[in-house]
DNA sequence: GCAAATGTGTGCGATAAGGAACATACAGGC
DNA sequence: GCCTGTATGTTCCTTATCGCACACATTTGC
């Protein structure tokens, strides 16, 4: 792996001399074989807080693995109402429809705070995918984590009250992100959590008042980890677990 | 297709002598070149009322080409409270996570009245699906498709009510079905919608009240489509819109 | 410094659903 | 026919959340 990094920080040698270590864990993963194709054909990107990488009925024109920050995998109504049902991090890609031949994504793909990825044109991804069969089923098996995950938070989201909700949120940001702080409005975790933002208002007094997490404006630290994971539903991990059981589940 | 469906109807006659044609699209998608392999390889089988094809976290046995009937997704909480997230008609196959390489199905799949199938055992389906590219592309893109519809499902069982998901219920079972009378308890779609089986009946006899279904013991007969229609939310029409839309988007 | 936009705390009536209990209705076995 | 288990209708109280409103605090642009 040491020597992958190497490999792999030659070839990201940006414009500004500076080198950037591989985070994307799919990326980490390929062999040899198959990594200077593709390492050639990405791009270094920073995003930037809610940035939308796909939108919904829309084109997808790159795919990005993830290096560094996280996003939110959103169903959107009609009427604007939205849910959160799949968070990616650096373990996964945005792009999925792509690889089984789809032009359009159904969801939108939204950014949660600054991060980077390195970024492929839909394209050169469709072109390469033949030849790099290891790639390949590793963003065939990613898809099927993600629906897994997807699963269980519907789940969650239809059987567990807010405030369980909100604690199991934070607590999968928090793991993806790295940091306590989050920056979080309270209109934007109602449209994670699918519900209203006085709804989330009272939820996360509760927490805040239990000393688990402090709130100011447009950001939330997280201040007991554990209460916190006492506080959220089981879901939390529940899809830890399945995370980790599903990825060592090899053929 | 015609010519395709007569070779299928040589290679089933069963024991009994009678004679099936092939319902389900995946398999009648197949060009010659795979069919002999892959009907070489399957079973057909009887499927009961709520029969279980794949339990949670067991390792999946076989994979099951629908041909007649329906089957439900289910997310089971440790707790024994499931939510439906997905159907899976004669458009589709139960079994997906095999085709990825993983062994266990982190769902329940169960059985909606009774129903055919074509059914295959796994190992088989791993040796022959690197020889049958058709076969294994129409089944990663079905997994893509219902891991869309899985999450429009999560955004209504979260934002819309009882009565209006009940409606939907009903409908799409009845597109799977075909009949209009569903053998269906309350208890079971209390399990399917994610809530209490005295919401269900509350729910079921507003329904009946306004004339759009009749309830007797154990079945459910749609008496008016298309006041259960306007009765049902718009997910309904989405789901019924983006599973023809997205079959018809190829590569 | 001020105005405007944005984010947050809070309250309150209305409503959907939870949670439990009980009576009734029907079906199948005997 | 009768008994028993299962399915359903209904009621009542409680609770979570909706839906809306408004005050207040903080940031941002000018």
């Amino acid at each position: 792996m040491a020597q992958l990094s190497r490999v792999v920080l030659n070839k990201f040698d940006d414009s500004n001399g500076d080198r950037r270590a591989i985070g994307n864990t799919i990326l980490r993963s390929l062999p040899r074989t198959e990594s200077a194709r593709v390492f050639s054909s990405l791009e270094f990107v920073r995003l930037r807080l809610h940035q939308v990488l796909h939108e919904t009925a829309e084109v997808i024109k790159s795919g990005y693995f993830l290096n560094d920050g996280m996003c939110s995998v959103l169903t959107v109504q009609p009427d604007g109402e939205s849910v959160e049902v799949g968070l990616i991090g650096k373990e996964g890609f945005v792009g999925l429809p792509v690889i089984f031949g789809f032009r359009t994504s159904a969801l939108r793909i939204i950014t949660q705070g600054d991060g980077t990825a390195y970024r492929m044109d839909v394209g050169i991804l469709q072109s390469i995918l033949p030849q790099c069969p290891a790639l390949e089923r590793q963003l065939q098996r990613y898809s099927m984590i993600l629906g897994i995950q997807s699963t269980q938070l519907a789940a969650c989201n239809r059987l567990h009250d807010v405030d369980e909700r909100l604690a199991r949120w934070l607590l999968m940001s928090h793991e993806r992100i790295g940091s306590t702080t989050l920056p979080l409005t309270q209109e934007f975790l109602a449209q994670m959590l699918g519900t209203r933002r006085s709804t989330v208002s009272v939820a996360a007094s509760i927490l805040q008042k239990a000393g688990m997490i402090s709130y100011t404006r447009g950001n939330v630290t997280i201040l007991n980890k554990s209460k916190l994971e006492a506080a959220a539903c089981d879901c939390y991990q529940i899809i830890v677990e399945q995370k980790t059981r599903w990825q060592s589940e090899n053929p």
